[in-house]
DNA sequence: TGACAGAATGCTTACGTAATCATATGTTTG
DNA sequence: CAAACATATGATTACGTAAGCATTCTGTCA
């Protein structure tokens, strides 16, 4: 009794151990060991005691493969997701936690470039998942539609577009620019430039929609600066093209936390202040924008909501009609930071 | 020909369509049917074409799951990482992203507190996975062992204390850490201070082993302090703890940049001044830690090249002697920054 | 005691593919 | 021109499990 405790451990799976040897191992047959490990219920105690024990025995453990094929149902949920962004990265682990308490696993699509997206999709149909989310502005309604005539439920999330092709969840990107815009209306902004992301993102669209016309509503104009890309990097850069502009806008409106942060340090570098000089706001509520470094006005999204609304929709049993599925909108909440402090109009 | 091109897209698969079904459409056997999708030069032309056709035309999408049934392999990666910490998101979108060029995907298993690494550990061995990646530094040997005794490949990522139980891969942690203090000793450091996150991670007691080790060569004291988390939170308030002592040390070294950031933002909170007051250095080389907001003195983990390491041994054909396993110390580079400027002892 | 309900278990098959083996067709060579 | 051969294709089986149906066993009640 050296080392009892290693013993007691469920030992991984090893070579080859099916049902089978534990059937021979346990003097019964295949069927009843599959029972123990799917319905015990129905194996006698005593039974279902001498398969635990061959089975503890032998180390073995039930290849979820050969059950996916036999009940068609994988309990693995796929995720197209861009490989860049603080955003997406953020969203991705909210999916796995989540889908981790409901027994499920998620099984991972990344793609660099927008371009990639069509291989991405093109793995994920070997897959007989059991869902699959589409987490990306950028993905084109052919490809939408592809997916959602395949036999699995399909759920784009964030991608405004998506809605009304397929079953969508998304913060309510317009409503929440507007917010953000009646704020900087409140606080005395006259001019206001826009920094979207990329053009072509749906989200970028719907937000600097719902900026745009709540600004022109006030008569306030509001014109839109292409950054390039959802990142630091395109902020910084995007800064220094603002800080040519003169005279100064009052306030400058990020599509995006991370790009926002960019614009942030980009200001500061080039010597103005925010939000003395200029008032600053940005989308999405990164945990990082609460940081006090940045400390940024900014609409949070509740991803752990739409998250799960996304997983509701995956899980539920019915397939819903495919010619009006379902559309998700989840409000934001203004986080107000010190990036629109101190301006009185 | 009202709309040709939707008809040439590859539509995704379809309710049962099996490969038996594209046979008979195609007026062939269900053996050529599976040659055309894995070895097709061992079939005519003639025949692929029709096969193809006859697949286009139904929907057929070979099923992954059933040939890793009757392959045993699955082109699967499973990864088991903390839910948390930007450090573990930038990781698991580097793996993401190198498998997706292997051909090989990450099926994702996050577990939120140490305590549930169990229930993630067992729900892999269900699935046969083609390798497995343990990323966490809060994983112990029992764990370890038992993983390594499964008939598949293992890798540790970043965690010191496995390596010699199980194959590993890390940053050199220890004379990542020396250097950083011998950057602090040459510009006149005397008196540091060590934050560490969670001092039963292994990278943690490693780390600070590779600073006081060298700080004490030196004759210069290092102090443990333990913000008790890897997370910004931690580092800030970590950071009220630090200004308390009187009188304040020279500089302060945080086990991971997150926990810098915290402290970084929380020092200056309390009226301290980095890098005039106090200098600060971080360790992992974070995108962020290269922001203009911080440009903190870190050490860069190749985290391209730790996760490129680790992805060869899981993929490597030969199985590694299980007494002596493989480990791979991988070394990082100091990127200066602004934390540790200006300062002349 | 005999028949019968119900529980417990065994036997068989199917999930969709790929590998092995067998067969048919076309090609080359002595 | 026949024999040896390469190429293309078909038939069969196995991967490990779960569901359906068949069978055995136990106990109960008339």
């Amino acid at each position: 009794m050296l080392s009892k405790s290693q013993s007691d451990l469920p030992r991984p799976a090893r070579k080859g151990v099916t049902s089978v040897d534990v059937a021979a191992a346990a003097g019964v047959s295949q069927a009843t060991v599959g029972r123990v490990f799917s319905t015990p219920e129905k194996v006698s105690p005593a039974t279902r005691g001498k398969v635990h024990e061959a089975a503890a025995q032998l180390g073995y453990v039930p290849n979820v493969i050969a059950r996916s094929l036999k009940s068609q149902r994988t309990n693995i949920i796929g995720a197209v997701v861009p490989a860049f962004g603080e955003y997406w990265q953020s969203v991705l682990t909210e999916f796995s936690r989540q889908l981790a308490t409901r027994d499920r696993q998620l099984l991972l699509f990344s793609f660099a470039e927008p371009g990639d997206v069509d291989g991405a999709l093109a793995s994920v149909a070997q897959y007989r998942l059991d869902g699959l989310v589409l987490a990306s502005a950028t993905i084109d309604e052919a490809q939408l539609i592809r997916m959602r005539d395949s036999d699995r439920p399909v759920v784009a999330f964030n991608h405004p577009a998506a809605s009304g092709v397929v079953p969508s969840v998304s913060v309510d990107n317009e409503a929440g620019m507007a917010q953000l815009a009646t704020h900087l209306i409140n606080i005395g902004a006259n001019d206001v430039l826009y920094v979207g992301g990329v053009s072509s993102a749906s989200t970028d669209q719907t937000r600097y929609l719902g900026a745009s016309r709540t600004l022109g509503d006030h008569g306030v104009p509001c014109t839109y600066l292409e950054a390039g890309a959802f990142t630091y990097e395109a902020g910084y850069k995007a800064a220094q093209q603002i800080v040519e502009r003169q005279p100064l806008p009052d306030a400058v409106m990020v599509s995006s936390d991370e790009v926002a942060f960019g614009v942030n340090d980009g200001l500061r570098a080039a010597g103005v202040d925010v939000p003395a000089d200029l008032l600053l706001t940005g989308f999405d509520g990164l945990s990082q924008s609460a940081w006090a470094g940045f400390d940024l006005t900014t609409l949070v999204q509740a991803t752990d909501v739409l998250v799960a609304r996304a997983i509701e929709i995956l899980l539920a049993p019915e397939v819903p009609a495919a010619d009006d599925p379902v559309s998700v909108i989840v409000p934001g909440t203004i986080r107000y930071g010190k990036t629109t402090l101190g301006r009185h109009g």
